[in-house]
RNA sequence: GGAGGGAUGGCAGAGUGGUCGAUUGCGGCAGUCUUGAAAACUGUUGACUGUUACAGGUCCGGGGGUUCGAAUCCCUCUCCCUCCGCCA
């Protein structure tokens, strides 16, 4: 959600910053201008009669006290008067609140000045590659292949017992998953995030703090029977942990990790994309966040980056990092960075992280916020970022690793995997 | 699921219709003392809104009501605790 006051002091920001985001419906930006003015006219109406009524409730304390009951009862029928004319006014005020809360959120974020113009993910800018092509043989396969040549996945019996893209792992393939997660949790650990176990279904509040609500309603798993969504990533209760809190400003940053499954609907999504492990409802991922001093955000967003980064490497994997542009960032986000890695069976680049700074879009919305040297409350940055997502990761570990011996661990993944081939 | 009790500022905990945005203690911050620290003493210390700055307004779990006036009375919801039942 942007500041209020953001649209009071720099309209021409937001609304280029729409434009570069290739948000339409600039008419919100004006909407939400003249319900303002109109709310903070009506607020001050409204003070100065709740003020008086104040006053006068006081007085006729005193008047009761003094037992002067005549002149009591006469201010009583006048305050009266008052009283009807407030409701009124009161009642026209929470309606523009209301209106004006629900404009704002309707809003994305505002990109960052780096962000590269550009509408579609061809766009993206490519800020450096990294990791080597494998050299595979002809008779390479792709994971879908491969996960059924060892044993380790099984997509139709997730169909029987779930439906479409439930996929089961099992075997080697339950162990590796496993695997990876513990290692990504100890590597995030390792670099100072602190690891939370959270819950995998949030309320509603959670779901509006990072912003699946309302924008990407439609894309949770809604458990209606007791106003619940699973979760589309760990991101919402790691984050929502903040929420309402404030923090002391030598307590920042705030790193936190969690590993947890992913539920998404993806509706609308179909053909190649959706093949084997490419896209599924449910998967694995482990999660980074970050809260900051908004002053250190972008250095933080750039630690994450390289942490993300050599996280990758240590899996020897090809990768590209892309700075999105405006137009394929997320709502909620101010600049994001995806990492892609290599498909070499495929023979196409897969997202498997994506990490960015939502500055204090999040935090105005969950009122996260910490006290600054001179003690005023301010919002905070908030920062997330994968680290990893797991079925691309898996599909491009068994493609690009595969030999005519088995498929073959990464070196940094052998203590947690057990041994160093899948066979 | 049944019965009862509760929800007040960072924490603990007073307050049952008017001078209560809220006694007090702890914690935090500042100062005195001290070479420094501790102790002691003194002062200070909630959030939101609003104003150039004051002023003003709102907030005692959430929502609604009674009243000139509500932390205090009524209704309702949520959560927590204790006991019983069920259960991984």
């Amino acid at each position: 959600m942007l500041p209020i006051h953001l649209f009071r002091t720099n309209k021409e920001l937001i609304l280029e910053g729409l434009k570069k985001k290739n948000f339409k419906e600039t008419e919100l930006v004006h909407r939400i201008i003249s319900i303002d003015e109109h709310r903070r006219t009506l607020q001050v109406e409204n003070d100065n009669l709740a003020a008086s009524v104040n006053s006068a409730s006081k007085a006729i304390g005193q008047l009761m006290a003094k037992g002067e009951k005549q002149q009591a009862e006469e201010m009583k029928a006048q305050v009266s008067q008052h009283k009807e004319q407030a409701k009124e006014i009161a009642q026209k005020l929470a309606d523009l609140e209301a209106q004006l809360h629900e404009s704002l959120v309707r809003l994305p974020n505002l990109p960052h000045i780096s962000v590269p113009p550009g509408k579609t993910p061809e766009e993206n800018e490519v800020v450096r590659t990294g990791g080597t092509r494998p050299d595979l043989s002809a008779q390479n396969m792709p994971h879908w292949e491969l996960t059924a040549k060892y044993g380790l996945m099984d997509l139709e019996l997730g169909t029987k017992i779930t439906g479409a893209g439930f996929p089961v792992f099992m075997g080697q393939g339950a162990r590796l998953q496993r695997a990876l997660i513990n290692y990504f949790l100890n590597y995030n650990t390792e670099a100072g995030y602190k690891e939370y176990c959270p819950p995998f279904m949030v309320n509603a509040d959670s779901a509006y703090g990072t912003g699946q609500l309302p924008d990407k309603e439609g894309q949770m798993y809604h458990v209606t029977a007791d106003e619940l969504y699973l979760i589309p990533t760990a991101e919402v209760p790691v984050t929502n942990i903040y929420r309402d809190v404030i923090i002391q400003e030598c307590d920042l940053p705030v790193k936190m990790t969690a590993y947890s499954p992913c539920f998404r609907r993806e509706a609308g999504s179909y053909g190649k994309d959706v093949r084997g492990l490419n896209r599924v409802h449910q998967f694995d991922k482990v999660e980074v966040v970050q809260i900051t001093n908004p002053v250190h955000s972008y250095e933080a967003l750039e630690g994450m980056v390289h942490h993300v980064e050599k996280l990758l490497q240590s899996l020897n994997l090809e990768y590209r990092i892309l700075r999105l542009c405006g137009g394929d960032m997320s709502f909620t986000s101010a600049l994001t960075y995806d990492f892609e890695v290599y498909s070499a069976a495929q023979e196409r680049w897969l997202e498997v992280s994506s990490v960015s700074n939502f500055e204090t879009f999040q935090s105005n919305r969950m009122k996260i916020r910490y006290k600054d040297g001179n003690g005023k409350t301010q919002p905070v940055h908030t920062l997330n970022g994968s680290s990893l997502a797991l079925p691309r990761i898996i599909a491009c570990l068994l493609e690009n690793h595969q030999t005519v011996d088995g498929i073959k661990i990464p070196a940094a993944l052998q203590p947690y995997f057990g041994k160093d081939l899948i066979n």
